[in-house]
RNA sequence: GGAGAGGUAGCGAAGUUGGCCGUAACGCGCUCGACUCGAAAUCGAGUUAUCGGUUUGUCCCGAUACGUGGGUUCGAAUCCCACCCUCUCCGCCA
């Protein structure tokens, strides 16, 4: 949630940075909304202030031993037009509030205006894809050929967007997630357990909700919800906290399962493991100071890349434009991987820095010395996701016979194991 | 699922015959000061947030907030209803 004063005061950054973002809200709006809020509320209060005057002037009379029964008639009539009134006054505040919620975040200065993802400027590019001498197959073929996806029993099972793995496609996920976990914890954050389902404030926190509702997996019965990454989570784990700054920042990783609707993607990706109902992200969250974020981010997108560089995979980054990036974050950076079978990028890890926009939702807040609590800044990464590392994994290592090499800093996870052999 | 207890400031904790009890007793913590070479101890003073008006100066005025949401009443921390959460015991269970 973006900060009310700021609408109020500095109307016009916010509508360029809607702008920027192509952000059907209309400024125009909130303003009308606001000052109704603020009329009804003015109007309110000073019949409040009344009726507490009148009110102890009652209990004065009483304790004197005296009648109030004539104040007590008109105070009755002055209680229920303000319980109008109040009415008209909360309806007003959760207009501005919802207006508040629908509102995405204001992108950094540092953030290049565009229309979307065809102008997403490249900031770095690192390796190179090998030049294969014969023709190269895309993941799900490989993993199929090799007995390790079954595609056919998950639809079974399930539905469609779902996989089966078996034997050395499963271990190699474990790998996976053991590999992101300790080379996180090398990096000072804290290994978490979190819950896979979340309630309504939770999600309404990190800005899933309430505008994206369609995106989520709900619980029958339940006002829980399935996460859709533990960004989730992770972030919330401070809710209504004031933190110490000198325990800022604070870095936390989770491996979980993300469980997502993919509404509006269909036809898109359906083979494969680019885009599952449920598929298992080592996901890092850092809560930083105010003043320091920007720099946290620049570190989180190396631990990102640096975990591709050890897995020797080709990637690039790129910072997404106003146009393409998401509602809470101020500024992200996309890391991509190599896929030769696909000959192309694909987005394996998104970094953000959310700013305050967040905290406000969630009230995380810090507090240096004696001075008044401020909300802090905070950040999420993808550090990985599995399924996308498998893909590249066996896209980039696949050999002309079929069989594929395990990535060098992975043998010791697969117990020694160098060849996925058919 | 059953029975009981509880939810009040950063923390602990008073307050339940409805009305000078919410800048909320008392204690801890924190801030400033005194004492001290310095510190501890001790003593003194201070320390809620949000919204609105006014200012854009943390001054002043007003409103709101005692788990959440309703209700009764001129007036609710206090009475009534529903729900959420925590703790203890029992039952069930991976």
């Amino acid at each position: 949630m973006i900060d009310l004063r700021l609408v109020q005061k500095t109307p016009e950054l916010l509508a360029k940075a809607l702008a920027d973002r192509h952000s059907s809200q209309d400024v125009a709006v909130f303003h009308q909304l606001d000052e109704t809020r603020r009329r009804l509320l003015g109007e309110v209060e000073a019949l409040k202030s009344q009726r507490n005057a009148a009110s102890t002037e009652v209990a004065r009379l009483k304790r004197a031993g005296e009648s109030a029964e004539h104040m007590m008639e008109e105070l009755g009539k002055l209680s229920a037009r303000i319980k109008e009134l109040d009415v008209a006054t909360e309806d007003a505040k959760l207009a501005v509030e919802s207006w508040l919620m629908q509102t995405p975040n204001i992108p950094d200065v540092s953030v290049p205006v565009g229309r979307d993802e065809t102008e997403n400027p490249e900031v770095v590019r690192w390796g190179k894809g090998r030049d294969f001498d014969f023709s190269v197959r895309e993941h799900w073929e490989i993993g199929s050929a090799l007995g390790g996806f079954d595609f056919e029993r998950a639809s079974r099972l399930t539905g469609s967007r779902f996989v089966v793995m078996l034997g050395w496609a499963a271990r190699l996920e474990r790998a996976l997630v053991n590999f992101f976990l300790n080379a996180h914890m090398e990096e000072g954050y804290q290994e978490i357990a979190p819950p896979y389902m979340v309630n309504r404030a939770t999600m309404t926190g990190t800005g899933q909700l309430p505008k994206f509702e369609e995106d989520l997996f709900k619980l029958e019965g339940w006002d829980y919800f399935l996460i859709p990454t533990a960004e989730v989570p992770l972030t919330n784990m401070h809710a209504g906290e004031v933190l110490d700054e000198q325990d800022l920042p604070r870095g936390y990783c989770a491996a979980t399962p993300c469980f997502r609707s993919e509404a509006g993607a269909y036809g898109k990706d359906t083979k494969g493991l680019i885009r599952q109902h449920q598929f298992i992200k080592v996901e890092m969250v850092r809560f930083a100071h105010p003043d320091d974020s920007f720099t946290q981010l620049e570190n989180m997108r190396r631990h990102a890349e640096s975990l591709l560089e050890r897995l020797e995979l080709p990637y690039r980054t790129i910072v997404l434009c106003t146009g393409d990036m998401g509602f809470s974050s101020a500024k992200t950076y996309d890391v991509e991987v190599w896929l030769p079978g696909q000959n192309t990028y694909r987005e394996i890890s998104s970094c953000s820095n959310c700013t305050d926009f967040q905290a406000r939702r969630a009230n995380i807040r810090f507090r240096s010395g004696s001075a008044k609590p401020a909300f802090l800044h905070t950040l999420n990464g993808s550090g990985l996701p599995t399924g996308r590392t498998m893909a590249a994994v066996l896209e980039n290592y696949q050999q002309k016979d079929g069989s594929v090499r395990i990535p060098k800093v992975l043998v010791p996870y697969m117990g020694g194991q160098e060849v996925i052999e058919p």
